[in-house]
DNA sequence: TAGTATTTTTAGACATATCTAAATTTATTT
DNA sequence: AAATAAATTTAGATATGTCTAAAAATACTA
């Protein structure tokens, strides 16, 4: 198990939501930012140890030993995530990079104690849930995409996607966290954005950012 | 900068200690578990990149950026392992392995701020002087080998070997630990033992167990 | 000091993970 | 359905860090 297998299997679970199940070579890459060729290699190396199946041309599906090797480094990166958020004091957007580096130390015992050191965390700062020690995953109240709403609605933040912290930045200075209570302004269909209502101030959201924040509507 | 790049430097701070200062390629073979071939393979690279300065078939020192560096890689594992001991409850035996990986997580950042939410400790679990940021390490009392008393000696134990977690288990068994106070009993010539006195109870120490403990003398 | 033993280095090989460039397969157009 | 475009894979190379076996240098000893 090394690091680099971590990584792998940690960006095909989170890209395994397609139609098929299949994620493609070049998704894995981009997403890695690593070469096609490179994950062609590393693939049919993960292939041949069983935690992926894959199909030439095709992509590549979890096994289950896969997805529960990818939901042990997403245990230990969002518990990482946690830990560094509230003990350390770090925002929201710097967590990310540092918990990149912490989750490929390999100590199930080491991390149930962080679990109860930080009280059970259910999710991380970013609002993403946290499996617990044998890969189950909390309930969460049902969650559309911001841009999926109607005018009008009220809605609130369940989580944001945390894969640009330029964006978290952005994100914070108009409290858009999760917890933050928001109603839906106007859409905008010449370029998807959308203008919302959040602690009394209105700001435009673009298409790019509306799509990455996660919301359940509240009942009015 | 790679994990095994901060082993060796650590290694070689480590066994630094020497009349000459020169560190042998065997030597730093046995610390980190691996052929002496491998250590001279490794070594040239250090030197090439300038972390250390080699003499073929003499050995290694390590240059002011290589000491540096080093300093930085003890830091790391010592803060942690306070971490690991105050924060999360582990024995003082189980730490090392965990710090060991936790230490190459290079975040001058994050240690700062580990160091301040641990309350600046001076020293880790084992005793063992943790350097600041800049590579400054805590003034210590004046220690020397438990072997090397006289009998009838009161001391004040300062810290002990941590490469062997089973006789950190039999120490802290014992309350054999850092700032614990004891006297020296016998000294037997034949395999240079000694008996002490802890706590009321009296206990044989080997060689080896002996010349692990570093103690000060204290005033009587 | 010559001979033996030990330490250290070299030569050559291997595994991991990556890359570029070229070939192949699949998808999209016209 | 043929031609073009895009995605994917292969072939061959590179860098890192390790190993075994053999050669070279140093240290010990008789």
């Amino acid at each position: 198990m090394s690091t680099s297998t971590d990584n792998y299997l940690k960006a095909i679970y989170s890209l395994s939501n397609t139609e098929d199940g299949f994620v493609t070579t070049n998704a894995i890459a981009e997403k890695l930012q690593t070469k096609p060729s490179s994950a062609t290699d590393m693939i049919k190396k993960l292939d041949r140890q069983g935690w992926v199946a894959y199909t030439k041309y095709q992509g590549v599906t979890l096994t289950e030993s896969g997805k529960k090797i990818a939901l042990e480094v997403i245990r230990r990166h969002r518990i990482w995530e946690v830990f560094l958020s509230d003990k350390l004091g770090f925002a929201w957007d710097e967590v990310h990079d540092l918990a990149e580096q912490l989750e490929h130390v390999t100590s199930a015992e080491m991390i149930s104690r962080l679990e109860s050191y930080l009280q059970y965390p259910q999710f991380d700062p970013h609002g993403d849930p946290i499996p617990d020690a044998i890969g189950r995953l909390p309930k969460r109240p049902k969650s559309i995409r911001l841009d999926a709403f109607m005018v009008g609605d009220k809605v609130r933040i369940t989580s944001v996607d945390d894969s640009s912290s330029e964006m978290l930045v952005y994100l914070e200075k108009y409290n858009a966290v999760p917890g933050a209570e928001l109603t839906i302004k106007k859409c905008f269909d010449f370029d998807n954005s959308i203008q919302v209502k959040i602690k009394s101030k209105t700001i435009l959201l673009s298409s790019k950012i509306a799509s990455s924040i996660q919301a359940e509507k509240m009942k009015t």
